[in-house]
DNA sequence: AAATAGTCTACTAAATGAGTAGACTAAAAA
DNA sequence: TTTTTAGTCTACTCATTTAGTAGACTATTT
């Protein structure tokens, strides 16, 4: 299962696409019309800025954008950045890879199916972008 | 994430099955084979028994055994047992759905790609037995 | 009756999830 | 140059879940 933040992020994702180029968009706008708890929001929208997806700017006029077209952000990047990895166990996860313990990985069986797991996984979420949720 | 629990509940459904009709096999032999802790190996042996995947004898000569053949018993059923959803979120969910607040769910696009998702792991899962685990 | 092996209830400690509070900083406008 | 605006950052809190443990109980065999 996803956590409640990925799900905000990619609501908060699709939200900002849909406004593309548009100029900078407020976090309360985001959180009032997405309904997300706005510090909660806050929060979110930092990891993702620092991460590079979003960009932002303070003070007047200020609030967060994309810089990136919305079509290149995918949704594999953002589930990544906010819940970790998307591979069911530790020792197949590309990004997020743990060597699992008294298991000889050159030859285990449950490695290769949740191998096929995760690649099933992420040829739809490597492939769907933030502007397929909107 | 799979849990702790479901992962070894699938090396438990292994062994067992690389077992089969081979009589009852005691809980400690598979704690001590597959390296799980052993009062936690009977917490999750006797959910997967009551939920009808394994059997089990008591007394001298005792343990746990299959009675469906191994070939029958899917991943897709024993994550379900132990962890719940395989679905990354509740309203794309078939065993556990629940639905999601202030979505229209008639029309939403995040539904869509994780209903993909969700069928792109299932396609795996549900054709996986615990024999190919072994 | 004693030994064996699973069953059941209940407990704990640590980690994670889901948020909240409040002070701080940068940018723009008055 | 002060005020206002809006994002930034650190550090909490509280509830739930995860990962186990303890120990008494029950059924089966010898």
């Amino acid at each position: 299962m996803l956590s409640k933040k990925a799900q905000y992020a990619i609501k908060a994702a699709g939200y900002l696409a849909e406004r593309y180029q548009q100029g900078p968009i407020q976090i309360h706008e985001i959180a009032e019309n997405k309904k997300i708890p706005l510090k909660f929001l806050e929060n979110i929208l930092l990891m993702l800025k620092k991460e590079g997806i979003f960009e932002s700017r303070k003070g007047k006029g200020g609030g967060y954008f994309l810089v990136t077209p919305p079509e290149k952000i995918m949704l594999a990047s953002i589930i990544r950045i906010v819940d970790g990895p998307i591979a069911l166990i530790p020792c197949v996860s590309l990004y997020f890879y743990k060597k699992c313990n008294d298991c000889d990985e050159t030859d285990c069986n449950i490695k290769k199916v949740f191998a096929e797991v995760r690649d099933a996984t992420l040829k739809v979420l490597e492939n769907k972008s933030i502007l397929d949720v909107v």
